[in-house]
RNA sequence: GCGGGCGUGGCGGAACUGGUAGACGCGCCAGACUCAAAAUCUGGUUCUGGAAACAGAGUGUCGGUUCGAUUCCGACCGCCCGCACCA
């Protein structure tokens, strides 16, 4: 049979088209219908979003992609889920926004530069043009009017604009931090970049070094940043806890520890602990490699010396500092116990104690530490319990290889004997304050932060410029705003390591805005995370000249549904509230929270593939056999296989699959089928050949069902109405699949929503012989009803298989522009209920009675099923448990 | 190392707030249609025993709370995400 393209048929969206089941296709062929209708929806400007329009607004925003030039199922899934949330709020009535853009800036494309003589720009946007013509082909109703990549000046433009105004509302300062130097290389290393301690070019043992470097103040906002997080209801609740634990909002003591012999060079050490409590367990005090007492030191020892550069090969990584053994150096240095007179504790330098945390310094409890534990096992050092648990017995007590870190009563200590955790910690705090040691409290209570202010200084070219010009007169002068953007300058070469900007004359040496003597451009750029940081306030004035109009930004923002990997739970979305605050501070919106509702979705993963040599092999370039009942591959040339674990796909594991290869296989409907279907979306979805076939076969068999269903349509009604149960049954599935579709989509249960279009799929296949035989008006119109809304339900998935079906139910509109159906609460109600029966917790058998029947009925039917009475043996049941409407469960 | 999460048939998963475990899909088995195959349709499918009725077991492991636990609590095992310069 030949395969007509339907857009004959269709050949506009006009008032009128013709329809003809007679000359219909019999297969539905994405390959035609999935461009007619992408091009009608683009021709239309169906999804270009309106400011102005009245109805309430609603923004649906997935995390915009690197362009790494290619997209994967990750991204796939990530904006199918974002593009049913839109296509069913903009169903429901809603005036959505939906927009699209790229997170341009960053380190592969210097990388690439590197490798292929390309220039970062020129990359980044062919990677651009291609990566959209594939969201394209994926039939996503996005607003591509105001799509924007960061790279553009434009954009960056304006986010120069909002680092000055930060400048000058003292939301940025300098200060210095370390970095990953790589002494060959003579440049900075990302973390990624550092292989166990080595740069991954040269190899080289990396070294930190310090420099002086821009930061945002988030943590002046840590308080309000963590209260705030008790608002975002809509948030998953792990996301929520891990930010709170990010932030790490810790109540404490600083407490000075006296220097009791040695030369420190000062006359005591401030520590700080959140379990003071814990004081009369102290057995050694550890500094920062970094502490200046610890430098100090060094001076004069040059083993301790070595110590700290041993330390400082350590890369920077939290990371690689925790994971790697815990080592001290013991220190001529001994400190007066604070609370034990007579007393001294070792000093030791350890690799463990960060500066950045605290005061650098810390004291150490062993018993009641783990860290500490071990750290005073290896070093020999006194472990002296003093919190004594719960029903533990004070002279049996002991602390072997684990610390003992829950609640309890203080012991071993003095007056706070007898006191539990929190009133100690208290009445040790009251003690210190009132001591003094050189003059100043020996104790002050201090709430810490675990967050730390944000390095935005980055040592490379493919970067937002930092705006600011340094000159020896004036200090650090803003480049003016009529003066912006900072471009960056197209000449750069990428044959050495390092910053470009910094070895680029012109771009460097400037005059100074304000005296006009010769001053030096900033050459860092910043962060690529303050790109994404405010790119959805962007997209709802994406061509405005200042960075918002903020009574655009106060319209549609916060963003009602943002939808993005778990991967960015910390650092992208609390750069973002901070940035929310920032700009609101500097009068770019007055929303602070920039995400209403946050859903976190899953990866994509595959089967992973390797020959005979270890090699790994792509999915496409492997046949499967069935040999014995089991599952074999080989290649395409015969060779055998072997199929390993599932993980995570990464082009390192050869184990992707190209979203390209599926649309051209099987259409974009299909590929979005697959990736709603089975799998919470939450969860990690695994992709199988067998999956897409399966999603395949639906699409055809709706189209099969929507093509036999316009048939019987289209038959003449009875004149004879004749009562039909069944017709009330296919209405009452109908309306209970709304209601249940309706939560499930509002709660992006895709996988759900797919499940009950099945089961109204299934059922409107067994009602459609039933009316073909007994076409009654009844019959018919319960049939209209049920395949319209299989249609509108699966219009938001595979929307434009939904359009050609509307087509063939006689419909001149785009189901895309129909109203969402609504449920009939009269058909979801029953009579009756079937209760499970119980015995002892066990099902043995049901009853259907009455729906709210009373509990005595409930029983006594129960108890009169003959299973039940089989069990009691003729005994008087001890309990009998009614649930209404639920379960009878018999106590025998 | 620290913080967070996940674990249910052969497979992906469902189960509202502690109330019938396995919806729906995939796969498999049987049947229909076909010269045949594909496609499609119908039925079956947690495991063990049994012809069946039915009985027993069963939600990573071990233990606890409860009339009742996939759901709550504790310990453990395995996998995944993040750890501030990957995006």
């Amino acid at each position: 049979m030949v395969a007509y393209p339907i857009s004959l048929y269709f050949s506009s969206i006009g008032p009128r088209p013709v329809l003809s089941m007679a000359n219909a296709p019999e297969r539905y062929n994405p390959r035609e219908q999935e461009p007619f209708w992408q091009k009608t929806w683009a021709e239309n400007q169906t999804f270009v979003t309106n400011n102005e329009d009245a109805r309430p607004p609603y923004y649906v925003l997935e995390m915009f992609p690197y362009p790494s030039g290619r997209i994967h199922m990750g991204h796939v899934r990530n904006y199918t889920m974002g593009d049913v949330v839109a296509r069913f709020q903009r169903a429901k009535g809603k005036n959505v926004l939906h927009p699209m853009g790229w997170d341009a800036f960053g380190m592969p494309a210097e990388n690439a530069a590197m490798a292929n003589k390309v220039h970062p720009r020129a990359w980044t946007y062919e990677n651009i043009a291609s990566m959209r013509k594939q969201l394209q082909s994926m039939g996503f109703s996005l607003d591509w009017s105001r799509e924007f990549a960061t790279c553009d000046e434009d954009y960056y433009h304006r986010q120069q604009m909002l680092f000055i105004d930060f400048l000058a509302a003292g939301l940025v300062t300098r200060k210095t931090s370390k970095v990953n130097w790589d002494p060959v290389d003579q440049t900075v290393l990302a973390n990624e970049q550092v292989i166990d301690g080595r740069g991954w070019r040269s190899g080289a043992l990396v070294e930190q070094r310090e420099l002086t470097q821009w930061f945002f103040k988030i943590s002046d906002y840590a308080e309000e940043l963590l209260s705030a997080i008790d608002g975002l209801n809509d948030w998953p609740d792990k996301v929520r806890l891990m930010q709170r634990n990010w932030i790490g909002r810790s109540e404490g003591l600083r407490v000075l520890f006296e220097f009791a012999s040695g030369d420190a060079g000062a006359k005591s050490v401030e520590v700080f602990t959140t379990r003071p409590d814990t004081l009369f367990g102290a057995s050694f005090v550890a500094l920062s490699p970094d502490h200046p007492i610890a430098a100090h030191l060094a001076e004069d020892d040059p083993a301790l010396a070595e110590f700290i550069a041993e330390c400082r090969r350590m890369g920077t990584s939290a990371e690689a500092i925790e994971t790697a053994e815990k080592k001290g150096y013991l220190t001529p240095l001994t400190v007066k116990h604070p609370v034990i007179d007579g007393a001294t504790l070792p000093v030791y330098v350890a690799n463990f104690v960060l500066m950045d945390y605290g005061t650098g310094a810390i004291f150490g409890c062993p018993a009641h530490d783990q860290r500490d534990l071990d750290f005073a096992r290896k070093y020999d050092l006194p472990v002296i319990p003093v919190v004594l648990p719960p029903e533990g017995d004070a002279d049996e007590f002991a602390i072997g290889t684990e610390a003992y870190t829950g609640p309890g009563v203080a012991f071993n200590s003095s007056f706070l004997d007898g006191m539990d955790v929190e009133a100690a910690k208290a009445a040790i705090a009251e003690y210190l304050e009132t001591k003094k040691i050189d003059g100043k409290p020996q104790a002050a209570r201090q709430v810490n932060f675990r967050l730390r202010d944000w390095g935005i200084s980055r040592q490379r070219y493919w970067g937002c410029p930092i705006p600011v010009i340094h000159c020896d007169t004036c200090g650090i002068v803003p480049v003016p705003k009529d003066q912006l953007p900072v471009r960056l300058p197209e000449d750069v070469e990428f044959d050495t390591p390092g910053n470009p900007l910094d070895r680029h004359p012109r771009f460097k040496h400037v005059d100074c805005p304000t005296c006009g003597s010769k001053a030096r451009r900033e050459t860092d750029t910043m962060d690529t995370f303050v790109d994404s940081s405010w790119y959805f306030a962007r997209f709802t004035a994406p061509h405005a000249e200042t960075p918002t109009i903020p009574e655009m930004a106060d319209k549609w923002l916060p963003v009602d549904q943002y939808i993005g990997g778990i991967e960015h739970a910390i650092l992208h979305l609390l750069y973002s509230r901070f940035f929310a605050r920032a700009m609101q501070k500097t009068g770019h919106m007055e929303v602070t929270e920039p995400f209403k509702g946050l859903f976190t979705q899953g990866m994509v993963t595959h089967e992973t593939y390797r020959d005979a040599d270890g090699n790994w092999v792509a999915p496409a370039d492997i046949v499967f056999d069935t040999i014995n009942g089991d599952r074999t591959a080989r290649s395409a040339t015969g060779e055998p296989v072997s199929i390993g674990s599932v993980e995570k796909m990464s082009k390192s594991k050869k184990n992707v699959v190209d979203p390209d290869d599926m649309i051209a296989a099987y259409g974009a409907d299909t590929a979005r089928w697959f990736v709603l279907s089975d799998s919470p979306p939450e969860r990690d979805v695994q992709w199988t050949e067998a999956g897409i076939e399966g999603a395949w076969r639906f699409v055809q068999r709706v189209y099969k069902l929507v093509s036999e269903a316009s048939d019987i349509l289209a038959l003449d009604p009875l004149t004879v109405e004749a009562e039909d149960p069944r017709s009330i049954d296919m209405l009452k599935i109908a309306h209970r699949t709304t209601a249940q579709i309706d939560t499930d989509l509002a709660g992006l249960r895709f996988n759900r929503a797919v499940a009950q279009i099945y089961e109204l799929a299934n059922a409107i296949q067994k009602f459609m012989p039933v009316v073909a035989q007994a076409p009654s008006m009844a019959n018919l119109g319960a049939l209209r009803v049920a395949i319209e809304r299989l249609v509108q339900f699966t219009a938001p998935m595979m929307p434009h298989l939904a359009e050609t079906c509307w087509r063939f139910l006689a419909h001149d509109t785009m189901v895309c522009d129909t109203p969402w159906p609504a449920a009939d609460e009269s058909y979801l109600v029953d009579d009756t209920v079937v209760l499970a029966v119980q015995v002892n917790g066990k099902r043995r058998g049901e009853i259907e009675i009455p729906k709210d029947a009373p509990n005595a009925q409930a029983e006594a039917a129960a108890l009169s099923l003959e299973a039940v009475a089989r069990i009691l043996e003729g005994n008087a049941p001890r309990k009998v448990i009614v649930v209404p409407n639920r379960i009878v469960n018999i106590v025998a």
